[in-house]
DNA sequence: CCTATATAGTTACCAAGGTAACGCTTTTAT
DNA sequence: ATAAAAGCGTTACCTTGGTAACTATATAGG
């Protein structure tokens, strides 16, 4: 027995199938698990796209990384969610961005033609989907809006509110390097430094090298 | 009879829509066709999101507008294509831009439910569906990748290599104010005029108030 | 325990581009 | 026809942030 069906099994999109079919697809190739290690390449800009992937454990990183190698961190994705939806059924299926693993993580591999035939038949699972999709649009559009045209100090904050109502407090935890923070923010590591340092000077922060507290 | 059932049959998304089909959802409501004047707003940014629309004629812009005004054209879209499918089925179903209408349009409001029933009863309108959905998706995501961390200069230059491919020509007529292709890419007027100067310097273009031409 | 490597902070220098102010030309409306 | 408004180019000034080079600390592997 296929020691992933459990949690196939138990996703969002896929937890109104039988126990039977999922058997069913995973014998006959329509549904392939990968597992792919620490900081593996799932996908490069511009290959095609014709399955859908579903993360079953590990953590996802969509990237965009410009000619002279500076990374900007898109979005990322986590256990359930799905990568490729809003792609494959695009008359231009190119993945626009480069997709890594940061951990050990296995994905689901979902056949094009047996997905459009699942989303056909099943209202449930049709519902989820466009759901996943819609959110995977928002997330874009947010980024948009937010990282375009904007200053370094006004990514901070913004990002420090965020985190701020998430982790429910003014004195925000960063659970990453500040060189990951500042690739997410799409800037250098030495132009983030100095930003918080003004910040800082302004009055408006007070920081180490784990947490940045808001005054 | 409806003077615009005629459009309606004749669009991507619902050309497999029997007639009869049509005068009954333009009957009862779950089909509504919008008429807007020129340079109209209409959806503000944050506004909920309801209903799918399908432009019928004219055209429709979708912008941001920042706190100090200024804009950034993000996507136009025109005659059948449809506004709001990455978004309606949401968690978070709000514009996340401000959508407007620069010429007088006319819009078909499709009900979210019934959309969703046409959507589960009909593979070929899911079909049709999903590619919109999924170009749509591909703009965003070239968006962010044309337009984030470059210059204007390059900028500049990826729109000049673009429409020298469409109007196959060298010579780029600007169909538009040098004010519009500066909010196209995001930049001031000034920026862009002082950009354009120094690229005639530099021996990479020639131009004139109404075209660009590649050297 | 000690060295190597990743993480951080600092700063001088410079390029890109936003701002504002001005002048000229073209369109549009009355 | 004429006034008002929109479009366009130019330029001095200044802020933002990328680059590079150096230093300091922390962490991990031997």
């Amino acid at each position: 027995m296929n020691p992933y069906q459990n949690l196939i099994e138990n996703t969002t999109l896929l937890n109104s199938l039988s126990l039977e079919n999922i058997r069913l697809y995973l014998a006959n190739g329509a549904f392939k698990v990968q597992t792919y290690a620490k900081n593996s390449i799932v996908h490069f800009e511009g290959d095609s796209c014709f399955k859908l992937e579903i993360i079953l454990t590990g953590k996802v990183v969509v990237a965009r990384i410009d000619e002279s190698g500076n990374l900007l961190t898109i979005a990322e994705f986590y256990k359930d969610d799905i990568l490729g939806g809003n792609l494959m059924f695009s008359k231009n299926p190119y993945y626009p961005m480069t997709t890594t693993t940061p951990e050990e993580s296995v994905i689901l591999e979902i056949e094009k033609n047996l997905l459009f035939n699942l989303l056909s038949e099943s209202p449930v699972i049709l519902k989820a989907y466009l759901e996943f999709v819609a959110d995977h649009t928002f997330i874009l559009g947010d980024k948009i809006k937010h990282y375009v045209n904007k200053t370094i100090r006004e990514c901070v904050l913004g990002y420090l509110e965020y985190e701020s109502k998430h982790q429910k407090s003014n004195k925000i935890i960063l659970n990453m390097t500040k060189q990951t923070l500042a690739d997410k923010i799409g800037v250098q590591r030495t132009s983030l430094s100095r930003e918080l340092s003004k910040m800082r000077n302004d009055g408006l922060i007070e920081y180490d090298s784990k947490s940045i507290t808001i005054l």
